[in-house]
RNA sequence: GGCCCCGUUGUGUAGUGGCCUAGCACGCCGCCCUCUCAAGGCGGUAGCGCGGGUUCGAAUCCCGUCGGGGCUACCA
């Protein structure tokens, strides 16, 4: 089993689908899970994304047995570091006549495909150098053109049964054969995936449907290569997954923002959560479930399953997914959690104090079923952590609720609130009730309404009197005060 | 154009001839709970692309049709 992306662009949200179902299936039969990298065309491959890839790999919690920093008994794993080894394939494919020199330029082919079309013709690659005469030969060759390498592709039907659609055939006539080497000596995927898969003793392979009118060609290849001895001879078994899909019918692309891993993780999803939601895009573990662990889809996780219809991206179901995640996370574990998402804020330091641990480990707790994504922490938690000097309210909650009846409110909550001797929850709730609900007669949302806003500085927040417990006294009715002087 | 894949509520799915007047989840709407927001509870909304056939019986099988998508590269 591999896995087997090329790094260009950000990692994407098919991308992981695809890891995921790789992964899972892997685990699930105790098999070797290889993690190869495809970069052979080096005009849109980078190091960056190559370095993201595995961040991302990383961070989703994808490991793999054998691949890059890990290493193993077929390797390199980075295609760029493996060209002398396509270099023999492609000389004893040639010798083999299973391969040929082709020296038809761009522009002759062009025409000949235009001319086919014009006379109703399918186009595709004719085979005209399939069988050059010396003379032919030696004309290109004078005329200093650099050939390219073709397939030759057997005049056969090719068949095989795919591990999620079932039995599918291509009629060969409609599978030209096909180039494997540039003119200027570097190898194609189309050559490279099939040999590295021989080579890597890969049994099954899982990807996009977008790659399914080339497993033809690729089992043609298997068949050549096994002939001229490289590989086991027996080609994988493939199975074509279906696209995910953005906004209205279009595949979810790399260039989509929406699709970008990296803004996922940015944005405070749960690895667990995010990879729950993409599993549930094409498979499912029950018809009354869709909460579950990593570890409860390996055990579940069968290709059988696996629905070969395209499934639309939601981002409020991949939310919710999380949230659920979010919930069910010991608190101590939400806490650490939260660290790097304050940190980025500059809430906390990069050094966390021991004071700010403890208010984070109280605070959590509080927010947790209030959020569907790490991130918005930022926003519920931040008057905790903000220093006196820059704390703010909001000014459009200040205009709205600090008017005269309402710096009464808050005035009369600092009242109640000063003589305090002991701060904690109840004791403020109900020192607060007995002020504001029962003292002046107010509802209780319009009692806490204007407190709230002055103490978190927002008008959702957590829960007022434990948020109040866990500012302090001095703090608090610091921030009371500023509201009745303003 | 040719070849290939796909087609269950708005979205993701369950469903493999009777358990389906189609289940679950997200979304949306309403109610309850309530210090805000959530969470939670209860209820509602909406679907088998279409047409034939096979069968006592079809979302499920067959044929056709329509729609969507992919490939048709010296990208992967």
């Amino acid at each position: 089993m591999r896995f087997c992306p090329s790094p260009t662009g950000n990692p994407h949200v098919g991308l992981a689908r695809t890891a995921l179902f790789n992964w899972a299936f892997v685990r699930h039969l105790w098999g070797t899970f290889v993690f190869r990298i495809e970069d052979t065309d080096a005009t849109r491959d980078s190091q960056e994304s190559y370095d993201t890839l595995l961040e991302v790999m990383r961070w989703l919690g994808f490991d793999w047995d054998e691949g890059p920093e890990v290493g193993g008994p077929v390797g390199p794993y980075r295609q760029s570091e493996r060209y002398d080894v396509y270099a023999g394939v492609v000389r004893r494919l040639l010798d083999a006549g299973r391969a040929y020199h082709c020296y038809c330029s761009q522009e002759e082919l062009d025409s000949r495909n235009d001319q086919a079309r014009g006379a109703g013709r399918p186009p595709g690659y004719d085979g005209h150098c399939r069988t050059l005469n010396e003379q032919q030969l030696a004309t290109y060759v004078a005329e200093g053109r650099n050939p390219v390498v073709r397939f030759r592709m057997p005049g056969s039907t090719i068949t095989f049964d795919d591990l999620v659609r079932g039995g599918i055939s291509f009629e060969s006539e409609h599978v030209p054969d096909y180039v494997l080497v540039r003119a200027n000596g570097h190898p194609l995927y189309t050559l490279v995936n099939p040999v590295d898969d021989a080579l890597m003793n890969i049994t099954h392979v899982l990807r996009g449907e977008d790659l399914l009118s080339s497993t033809p060609r690729q089992i043609a290849l298997y068949d050549a290569l096994a002939e001229i001895g490289v590989g086991s001879g027996r080609a994988p078994r493939f199975g074509h997954l279906p696209y995910v899909m953005g906004q209205g019918n279009k595949k979810l692309s790399k260039r989509d923002p929406e699709s970008n891993l990296v803004a996922y993780r940015d944005r405070g999803f749960l690895p667990e959560g995010l990879l729950n939601y993409l599993a549930l895009l094409g498979w499912s573990i029950a018809d009354d479930r869709d909460i579950f662990s990593m570890d409860e889809m390996v055990a579940a996780f069968t290709i059988d399953r696996v629905n070969p219809n395209p499934a639309r991206f939601d981002l409020k179901k991949c939310e919710a997914i999380n949230a659920s995640h979010l919930r069910s996370l010991p608190a101590g574990e939400l806490a650490r959690r939260l660290v790097p998402y304050l940190q980025r804020a500059r809430l906390i330091g990069e050094d966390v104090t021991s004071d700010e641990q403890s208010l984070l480990d109280a605070a959590a707790p509080l927010v947790q079923e209030r959020m569907a994504t790490l991130g918005e922490a930022v926003d519920l938690l931040g008057f905790l952590f903000v220093t006196d000097t820059s704390f703010r309210v909001e000014p459009e909650e200040a205009a709205k609720l600090f008017d005269e009846a309402g710096r009464a409110v808050v005035r009369a909550a600092y009242d109640a609130l000063s003589p305090l001797d002991r701060w904690d929850t109840a004791a403020i709730e109900q020192s607060l009730r007995a002020a504001l609900v029962d003292g002046l007669g107010l509802k209780p949302r319009n009692a806490f309404g204007p407190v709230r806003v002055a103490v978190t500085g927002r008008r959702i927040s957590p829960p007022l009197f434990e948020s109040l417990e866990l500012l302090g006294p001095r703090r608090s009715l610091a921030r009371l005060a500023a509201v009745t002087t303003r």
